[in-house]
DNA sequence: CATCTGATGTGCT
DNA sequence: GCACATCAGATGA
């Protein structure tokens, strides 16, 4: 097994500041400086070669909203022991490999969410991969231009969209994907920009909509891995908030259904008020977590 | 940083 | 027809 660096052991060569926030690309949010933290959060622990392990049907095969939080490294149904941060890797035509760790997620539980495309057990051409095995890729087109990436979970038409990753590895290839549809003589991506958002990892990683329905537990292509050295999050570090972009669903766009890794750059859309000290999603939360667990 | 607007075409009623 | 699980660029502060 070739030696890997821990987090712990890696140096930044950055200002405190930066290299505080940016060392585990999480933490505490920053609210001292508006110019914000910069890019060079690359993380130390997958610089070159896969230390990950690759995930299997058993950690697809978990109610939706334990999934969404598994997906970014926070144990929350029993029969799963995965407790540390994932990783989706994409293996190029050319055997290139690109990496991202998952940091932020959101659950679409079918039946009776209205904003799922499966409520009400609504089966189309389009969305079948939601109601097919756990850890089978859903990839739809939206806004004309654009695609997003989902995985199936358990429950009846459930599952879960990926929305932000950390670009571990590859940086390059991603930024001249990012590229191809901006304009010439653009100011050039940072690298927390390539992969924070639904649409933009899509293009970052290649993920084209022949990906959907290809099972992530069995592909050549496209796989998600986790890190057995990873240091398990500590409790808070996922915050709980509403979905994007679901706004006319009416009461089922309030439900705490995102997650994201506290105080990442990468996240698409903070929420402000689900950050703060003694906010109280969890209630609500378990409610749900309770009716998907026992479907 | 926040807010706003136009682009773009598929899937579904 | 119309809604859409978005994004880039522009503008204002």
């Amino acid at each position: 097994m070739p030696a890997r660096k821990r987090k712990s052991a890696s140096v930044e060569h950055k200002t405190d500041t930066q290299s505080t926030v940016l060392k585990r690309g999480r933490q505490s949010v920053d609210k001292s400086n508006g110019a914000d933290a910069e890019h060079n959060f690359k993380s130390q622990y997958f610089s070159c070669e896969s230390n990950g392990l690759k995930l299997g049907q058993e950690f697809f095969n978990q109610p939706c909203v334990c999934l969404a939080k598994a997906l970014i490294g926070k144990l929350t149904h029993i029969a799963i022991i995965v407790n540390t941060q994932q990783v989706l890797v994409r293996r190029c035509a050319n055997g290139e490999e690109l990496r991202g760790r998952v940091v932020e997620t959101e659950a679409y539980l079918g039946g009776e969410d209205k904003a799922s495309h499966s409520a009400g057990g609504k089966r189309t051409e389009r969305n079948l991969a939601m109601f097919m095995k756990p850890g089978t890729i859903y990839v739809y087109p939206i806004y004309g231009i654009y695609l997003c990436m989902n995985i199936s979970s358990q429950g009846e038409g459930a599952a879960v969209l990926l929305r932000a990753l950390e670009p571990l590895q590859g940086h390059t290839v991603m930024r001249q994907l990012r590229g191809a549809r901006r304009r010439e003589g653009s100011r050039s991506l940072k690298d927390k920009e390539l992969c924070n958002g639904p649409s933009k990892l899509c293009q970052a990683l290649d993920v084209p909509r022949a990906f959907d329905r290809r099972d992530l537990a069995d592909d050549a292509e496209v796989w998600l891995e986790t890190d057995p050295g990873e240091i398990p999050l500590q409790e808070g570090e996922v915050v709980t908030s509403t979905r994007i972009g679901i706004e006319s669903h009416g009461e089922w766009a309030a439900k705490p259904l995102r997650f994201y890794l506290r105080g990442h750059p990468c996240v698409s859309v903070l929420d402000k008020r689900a950050e703060e000290p003694g906010q109280q999603t969890s209630v609500e939360l378990t409610t749900i977590s309770e009716k998907s667990i026992s479907e």
